[in-house]
DNA sequence: CAGTATCCGGTCCGATACTG
DNA sequence: CAGTATCGGACCGGATACTG
């Protein structure tokens, strides 16, 4: 009968799709600090690799390009000489800073983090 | 697709630390649902590979070890026979909740999600 | 029931070199 | 400045077989 009280368990009304989707966006090494590092003000290309400066161009292409189509950041070219580009967190985008705060103060307790 | 993120690498020096690290604890495939299936009622081994039909023995071992070395999830082994295990979420791991549903919302609003 | 052991293909990421 | 091209090694996760 502990049986019983184990079969009613659907954890939450709902789909857990969108969850796996959203979460491997957030993945990839590097994403999360992307977003971090947009969160106050836009960025250029060359600032967030001296932001983050271990990443290299090919990764912090690849997540911008998936992040923009995504609709979690916006890439503005402006025609300048030298081009300058400009990535800045729509307002999807921002929408995820409040989860990642969390997951940042529960990152601080972990055991083994 | 797969969620990754490597933890070996990418010591940025930066203090964004603990968000790479939950992150990542976060990461890896399946990772996100086995936290969802346990956010209702503990679950055991075979319910959890019930609630996930596709997921292998093996990923499912090697996320509830990790989620269990990093205090998110406990682990309970009643002494029956045959024997029966026990997963539970712990407090931090429940603080994780709101969190994911919130990227589980944003996950819903993704262009291509 | 609740795992372990092993093989293996696919992917991710870093390093390096090059370009409009 | 803001990327692209390519290579190679690490790692991840699925399939399968086996165990206390």
């Amino acid at each position: 009968m502990s049986l019983k009280l184990r079969k009613n368990r659907s954890p939450a009304p709902g789909n857990i799709c969108p969850l796996s989707k959203c979460l491997a966006l957030l993945s990839g090494a590097w994403t999360p600090e992307i977003i971090w590092n947009l969160s106050a003000a836009p960025r250029r290309f060359t600032e967030l690799r001296v932001d983050m400066p271990a990443i290299s161009a090919k990764v912090l292409t690849t997540r911008l390009r998936h992040l923009e189509a995504s609709g979690i950041l916006a890439r503005h070219v402006m025609p300048t000489s030298p081009p300058s580009v400009e990535y800045s967190l729509t307002a999807l985008g921002a929408e995820l800073l409040p989860a990642i705060a969390t997951i940042a103060k529960v990152g601080d307790q972990l055991k083994f983090g």
